[in-house]
RNA sequence: GGCCCCAUGGUCAAGCGGUUAAGACACUGCCCUUUCACGGCGGAAUCAGGGGUUCGAAUCCCCUUGGGGUCACCA
């Protein structure tokens, strides 16, 4: 078996937190690196120095590890292509520049800023392309060499290739034709003798050996320049594959304001990467699968690069917490238990050093619980009841089980048959509860309900009878009375 | 505005000239159950519009419309 050459990277800008549009471009580069055997190269474009922040370098990295995504070279591992930060690249970056000063392929221009930001204005007042109008481009060898010796603030410009037409393939869209018209004198170094994007980027991704550039859409009109960019430095192009991007659910493009947006805030949420990695898979992609669940390895196998859609997806909350519910699930309990346990402690539940029966009663709480809950924060919440005593009911749940006359009395009923079962278990519970329902000739929900009412201040959960013997005798006969006098005093909720 | 990309139910999507147009989430009806969740069985719901090409178009071509991207000394 020959060894591949497939090397892909994924190169996220350090300005924030990784977005799940970077984590699911980063997935699907993972995923093809994987199956091709090749080779994935994580590079943190930060030219920008000034957007560019330590915190985010490391939120990227933490929320790559999490989901599990990880890389063959980069930071943290190293590797025979380095530095992999841009920051730590500007001697190649300035020889790089340099030689295509002297062969003539960029050329120095003095337009300010402003003046630049008024031809644009203009162009657009007229209705013209907005390209650059070239007022440097022709300068003569004497003017430049005066104005650079004077010191003038200069920025480097690419002689925009002149050709009729550039022609590129596109893995996913096929062959991409834009008119060379359309591209202007752009500009690959700073006047603060940094790199632009464009330019670090081909440098890096041509001196990486970078075979496919999986990336995201936005970039895909940015390709004509990058293509002249790889031709001016002499390199041979690299495979294009622009996957679509993902849309907030009114089609925006993702931003704050549409709730979570980061990898961070989902790993909050409760959301596992499991779960997250499925989804982001099935966002752009159709498994020809019975199942939507797919594990990684069977995404390796399956995932084909040239079928993933072309169209950019709107992200669908419900489907990601549909798919979370099915993983979670899949946690064996001792896992979840274990999860759960310091945040038990610090709302103060438990202590921490639990004895074992303490730690068995737990078990049996989260074993019948979670098959309710989506994540470990549902869970949580749905196992407060056991832990503190109830305040406040269900508003639905009392209009339609504390409202009838006789449930108070039958409330009492329940208790004295409560102080009388022996030993105290679900079973036993159950048969005393059954034969009160069948003395007093009532349906098992007329007591059933308004008992799990009572003692858990909701109207769902798990099975009565165990949530009664979990919570012993003592409780439930006291949250029962308590219910009664809140229906009787009419204080039946804490606002 | 110029240019580029895209277009199947509410959402993700299969389909690649002939199908009763899959499947999943969500919604919804029934069943199971003390409730909820799970599970099972059903239901409603899609080819953006208009022209071609063809014996035959969701599928191929063109136009329109709509959405997105890009045109920065941001990445």
């Amino acid at each position: 078996m020959t060894e591949s050459t497939v090397r892909v990277r994924f190169a996220p800008s350090p300005t924030g937190a990784l977005h799940i549009g970077g984590a699911r471009t980063a997935y699907f580069n993972w995923l093809f690196a994987k199956q091709q055997g090749g080779t994935m190269v994580l590079r943190i474009d930060d030219t920008d120095s000034a957007r560019s922040t330590q915190a985010s370098y490391q939120q990227i990295i933490d929320s790559l590890n999490w989901l599990g995504i990880t890389w063959n070279e980069g930071p943290v591992v190293g590797g025979s292509y380095g530095p992999y930060r841009q920051s730590e690249r500007k001697a190649i970056y300035e020889q790089e520049i340099n030689r295509l000063i002297a062969q003539g392929k960029v050329y120095p221009c003095f337009c300010s800023v402003e003046q630049l930001q008024e031809d644009r204005d203009t162009a657009q007042r007229e209705g013209r392309p907005q390209k650059y109008v070239g007022r440097c481009k022709h300068l003569s060898d004497d003017e430049r060499k005066v104005r650079l010796k004077n010191g003038e603030q200069r920025v480097y410009r690419l002689h925009a290739p002149e050709k009729e037409n550039m022609v590129f393939q596109d893995v996913l869209h096929g062959e991409v034709v834009v008119s060379s018209q359309e591209i202007d004198d752009f500009i690959v170094w700073k006047a603060d003798g940094t790199p632009t994007y464009h330019f670090a980027s081909c440098v890096d991704d041509a001196l990486m050996k970078i075979s496919h550039i999986i990336r995201a859409e936005e970039h895909l009109s940015n390709t004509p320049r990058h293509i002249a960019l790889f031709d001016a430095l002499g390199y041979s192009l690299p495979i294009f594959a622009h996957i679509p991007m993902i849309l907030a659910p009114d089609r925006s493009k993702l931003s704050k304001r549409h709730g979570a947006t980061s990898v961070e805030e989902y790993r909050q949420a409760g959301i596992l990467p499991d779960a997250l990695i499925n989804y982001f898979l099935l966002l752009g992609f159709a498994p020809q699968k019975e199942n939507d669940i797919i594990s990684r390895q069977e995404a390796i196998e399956v995932f084909d690069l040239q079928r993933v859609t072309k169209h950019a997806a709107m992200y669908d909350i419900k489907k990601l917490e549909w798919m979370n519910a099915q993983y979670f699930r899949q946690i064996p309990v001792d896992i979840v238990l274990h999860n759960i346990l310091s945040s038990l402690v610090s709302r103060g539940w438990i202590t921490d050093d639990p004895s074992p029966q303490q730690l068995a009663w737990l078990r049996t709480i989260v074993a019948f619980v979670k098959e309710r809950a989506r994540n470990e924060q549902e869970l949580m919440t749905m196992m407060s009841y056991y832990f503190e005593g109830i305040s406040t009911y269900d508003r639905k749940g009392v209009t339609k089980y504390f409202a009838s006359k006789e449930v108070v009395q039958r409330l009492r009923f329940a208790i004295e048959i409560l102080i009388k079962v022996t030993p105290f278990t679900s079973v036993t519970i159950e048969e005393a509860y059954r034969q009160l329902i069948t003395e007093l000739g009532i349906k098992g929900g007329d007591l059933i309900h308004p008992t799990r009412l009572a003692i858990s201040g909701v109207t769902v959960g798990p099975g009565l009878f165990d949530i009664m013997a979990l919570l012993g005798r003592g409780q439930c006969i006291q949250r029962i009375e308590h219910a009664i006098s809140a229906i009787d005093n009419g204080i039946l909720f804490v606002e």
